[in-house]
DNA sequence: CCACGCTCCTGCGCGC
DNA sequence: TGCGCGCAGGAGCGTG
């Protein structure tokens, strides 16, 4: 459920930990994640100091000197920064210990991964064909135009291609549409520009509101047992089926697209040709 | 290239 | 109280 914002405060929370530090030991419990965890890194890595904590799409990226460490969250999965003596808990799949310290991967449905990259591990599929990033300078409405011309899938589905843009979960497309008054079925290539501009923004704003506030919940990363959780957020459509729309009081209404649930107000997302800027 | 649907997994909430 | 079911979802992958 992890999406960009949850991500990037995570990687921000474990750096501390990590940055400058040489690896003592790796604890693998569960190798079975969405890929096998390599057997060789409890050997590979004691030893090797951490150069940098980075963040592509939702990937986290532990920068050795030899390669990369990737750390994907799934669905379920949480990064905490504990005692590194501390027993573990059902689902606390892999410690990566760092003296005193450890960062602890918990994850119950297992969607998420740890894999080793060697450099350049920008190049290995699984990054190679990523998206823009929608919180840096690239993204723009005039890209997301030029991603949008001649397509014809649904734009939620579209804003949700991490080939095409990454970190926007199922949450934020929903809340990025509705801030957007953008119906989540409408074809991509036909939004105009001018609407392209304005959900490149919602999409910005509402990833920057998650980030500022998940920045409160920092300290949650030390020494703590975690959760899985979104950071507390007022959602305007996402999970309100049947609620009174916020803005105009009209019953927000749930549809399935991609076997995605997907949530937005019928009066203030209207789809029609007759809908304004 | 494009669009779509299937799949992995477990916890939770619901109806009976 | 407990059982079984449906749902939740990131993203690779296979298919047409």
């Amino acid at each position: 459920m992890p999406e960009l914002p949850e991500v990037e405060i995570t990687c921000r929370g474990i750096e501390p930990a990590l940055q400058g530090q040489a690896v003592t030991e790796v604890r693998v419990r569960q190798p079975r994640l969405r890929y096998p965890v390599p057997e060789d890194l409890a050997e590979r890595l004691p030893g090797q100091v951490v150069r940098a904590v980075r963040r592509r799409g939702k990937y986290i990226l532990v920068e050795f000197e030899a390669g990369c460490l990737l750390i994907h969250l799934g669905m379920s999965g949480s990064l905490r920064v504990v005692p590194a003596e501390r027993a573990p808990l059902k689902h606390d799949h892999f410690d990566l210990v760092v003296g005193a310290q450890a960062v602890r991967l918990r994850d119950p449905r297992r969607f998420g991964a740890v894999l080793w990259l060697p450099h350049p591990a920008l190049s290995h599929p699984l990054l190679a064909g990523l998206g823009l990033e929608p919180l840096e300078d690239e993204f723009d409405g005039g890209v997301l135009h030029a991603l949008c011309a001649g397509r014809n899938t649904p734009i939620k589905l579209l804003i949700m291609d991490s080939h095409l843009l990454v970190g926007v979960g199922n949450i934020y497309a929903s809340e990025s549409l509705f801030r957007s008054r953008i119906h989540p079925q409408t074809p991509a290539g036909t939004l105009s520009r001018q609407r392209c501009e304005r959900l490149a923004t919602c999409i910005r704003e509402t990833l920057h509101d998650a980030l500022a506030a998940g920045g409160s919940s920092l300290r949650d990363f030390v020494h703590s047992d975690g959760g899985s959780g979104y950071f507390q957020q007022q959602y305007f459509a996402y999970g309100r089926d049947g609620e009174a729309c916020r803005v105009c009081g009209s019953t927000i209404r749930r549809l399935v697209m991609g076997q995605r649930a997907t949530f937005f107000c019928p009066r203030c997302q209207r789809r029609s040709a007759s809908a304004r800027s």
